[in-house]
DNA sequence: AATAAGCCCAACCGCTATCCG
DNA sequence: ACGGATAGCGGTTGGGCTTAT
């Protein structure tokens, strides 16, 4: 079993369905957890109700179901997110708003429930911080010129370091590429080593279907610093991404964040460093100036 | 060392959509 | 067409863990 925090579980409550049956709810036993791997490895998955009863299992077929889902299956994935996959979260919610499962659908091995938590405990606390609704355009616009440019940044090294074609170290001043993940995984070794994105923890590379015009200022127009064409060869939309870029100028964009603020927030302090943007950069935050309305 | 506060995430809840007899 | 069962979704909560005081 691939926990990644072993719960104990101290207050698994019980009550009884309708026919008098216990029913606990709670924390999942390891004992619990081997009877539906191995229900579901016999059978198959399905009729969860009476795959509940069936199993032995005193659970609602809901909670089996979630559990199956969320934990025990084999392909799920597991620790942190890469920057990969946050910048396609950021994407991806940016178009279709709080539809977990549909952004799930595009991280293979990521549950949408994962998803969730991460947007509520890592997005809404930054724009909390910010004071600005997660939703609202400006904490839109911060994302797209502020935390996606250094996502890429941080695929780019990963990728710099994963793939070792010659061609992939270019680090300076020609136009970085890849390949941005997609549902579909392709299994084994890049075609396009230059050009795509290794997977972060396997030989496979990913793609993606669409990258819509996020990168962009927020106007409207095309960022100047990154870019995002269509491949022609393989259907992928590919992110072009000119390094070195001068952060100080996305800042002049955004309204509510005047220039200064490169220096003023912490995107990359502590914490957005620490547990979400996974870097060390560390850009002060003179907390309590210039407060950002909405 | 003890306690409080905050974070994180597994699990639950309520609701809606879909399936099927 | 109808109604019950099932599946799926998004929102919320509870509690263990970590960090700060």
């Amino acid at each position: 079993m691939s926990c990644s925090k072993s719960r104990i579980p101290k207050s698994v409550s019980s009550s009884l369905y309708e026919d008098g049956t216990e029913l606990r709810r709670g924390p999942w036993t390891l004992e619990e957890d081997n009877l539906l791997i191995q229900y579901i490895t016999c059978h198959g998955e399905g009729r969860w109700n009476s795959l509940a009863k069936c199993a032995g299992l005193k659970r609602t077929g809901k909670s089996c179901r979630l559990r199956w889902l969320n934990y025990l299956k084999p392909d799920i994935k597991r620790g942190n997110l890469t920057p990969h996959e946050q910048l396609l979260i950021l994407e991806l919610h940016s178009k279709l708003g709080n539809r977990w499962s549909k952004i799930a659908q595009h991280l293979p091995g990521r549950t949408d429930n994962e998803i969730k938590n991460y947007w509520r405990t890592r997005v809404q606390k930054q724009a909390r911080q910010l004071k600005v609704d997660s939703n609202s355009k400006k904490f839109l616009e911060a994302i797209r010129m502020y935390w996606m440019p250094r996502l890429l940044e941080k695929m780019e090294q990963k990728n710099s370091s994963v793939i070792s074609s010659p061609s992939s170290s270019i680090s300076t001043l020609e136009t970085q590429k890849f390949i941005a993940p997609s549902p579909v995984l392709n299994q084994g070794p890049c075609p396009a080593p230059g050009n795509m994105i290794a997977h972060s923890d396997s030989n496979s590379c990913l793609e993606i279907p669409e990258i819509s015009g996020l990168l962009t200022h927020p106007g409207g127009q095309p960022c100047s610093k990154l870019s995002c064409s269509k491949s022609t060869q393989d259907d992928c939309y590919r992110v072009d991404m000119i390094p070195s870029y001068d952060m100080q100028e996305f800042s002049q964009d955004i309204p509510g964040l005047p220039g200064s603020h490169v220096a003023q927030v912490d995107w990359f302090g502590e914490d957005f460093g620490s547990t979400f943007w996974e870097t060390d950069d560390l850009w002060q935050f003179r907390k309590g100036e210039d407060q950002v309305g909405v």
